[in-house]
DNA sequence: CCGTCCTCCTGGCCGC
DNA sequence: TGCGGCCAGGAGGACG
């Protein structure tokens, strides 16, 4: 599942293949996969323009065309980006082959096919609702310590949940999200006005920390994630809780548990978080 | 406005 | 061994 450090990781991968090079082509396999505007539309929008630039904003890669047309990809649960240089990579789960020119392919991949993509000049952004309305990112000047006290202050919901919401905080997912309550020691349960200063200030400290090595790491290659050369990251064999039901915690070696939090297969030491 | 629940989707895993 | 049932979870929409 792709977070914020999977798709930084791709962005990383994939931009100096593809800037530069002009999409000379648009093969759709799966038409409901483009969100906006119509698929044949979608194809006559990015076709014969150049990549300039690839972007990512929270979980989604942005790719600048030229004429300020705008290239969106959220891979949801089992998206993958390939850059390929001969046809033997595609498989039954590509749906979306950019053809790149001189035989280079950009593929879109997804078993689970939940992933979007969306084509349209850069001043129409605001129809993909996700993006325009999305929080602050971890490890930038806007998320600021202020503010995720701010979040907090008055919040009825649960912690997990708030740290989930993209309107807050920008590119958390479930993993990630359970790897930062897991270092600072607070439960997912927990309501987020009743965290004190110090555990805010720990969790404020802990959600930049789990991205940073994420990222750090090249991801977390669970199930499904790869990067844009189809390599796999590290962070899975770092991770603190999630995926170790029944391992010992690394801090005090009590089993690793799981529950259902905010509708969520959630991670923690019933030990060490509270 | 806010939180909760449902929906989409399919490979993989579990139990019978 | 086969197969039904269920789980994985990001995000948008319905609903209270």
């Amino acid at each position: 599942m792709p977070e914020l450090p999977e798709v930084e990781t791709i962005r990383r991968s994939l931009v100096d293949k593809v800037k530069g090079r002009r999409i000379q082509g648009v093969e759709i396999l799966l038409p409901r996969l483009i969100k906006w505007p119509s698929a044949y539309e979608f194809q006559a929008l990015v076709t014969g323009k150049t990549i300039l630039q690839l972007d990512r904003k929270g979980k989604y890669l942005i790719l600048r065309l030229e004429d300020n047309m705008t290239l969106v990809i959220h891979l949801r649960m089992t998206g993958r980006l390939y850059f390929v240089t001969n046809d033997d990579k595609t498989d039954r789960f590509t749906h979306i082959i950019f053809d790149l020119g001189d035989g280079a392919k950009l593929l879109y991949a997804d078993t689970r096919t939940l992933g979007t993509l969306y084509a349209m000049p850069e001043s129409e952004l605001w129809r993909i609702a996700g993006l325009a309305s999305m929080g602050p990112e971890p490890l930038t000047q806007e998320f600021s310590h202020a503010y995720f006290r701010g979040l907090l202050a008055g919040r009825k919901g649960r912690i997990k949940a708030l740290l989930l919401n993209q309107k807050l905080i920008g590119g958390l997912g479930n993993i990630y999200v359970d790897e930062a309550l897991a270092i600072a020691g607070i439960d997912p349960d927990r309501l987020a006005c009743s965290l004190n200063d110090e555990e805010a200030a720990l969790l404020y400290e802990a959600v930049n920390q789990v991205i940073y090595d994420g990222i750090h790491h090249g991801g977390t290659s669970f199930r499904d994630y790869r990067d844009g050369e189809g390599k796999s990251g590290s962070h899975q064999n770092y991770l603190a809780v999630y995926g170790r039901k029944g391992q010992p915690c690394r801090r005090c070696g009590a089993p690793i548990e799981r529950k259902e939090v905010a509708g969520r297969g959630t991670h923690y030491c019933p030990n060490c978080q509270r």
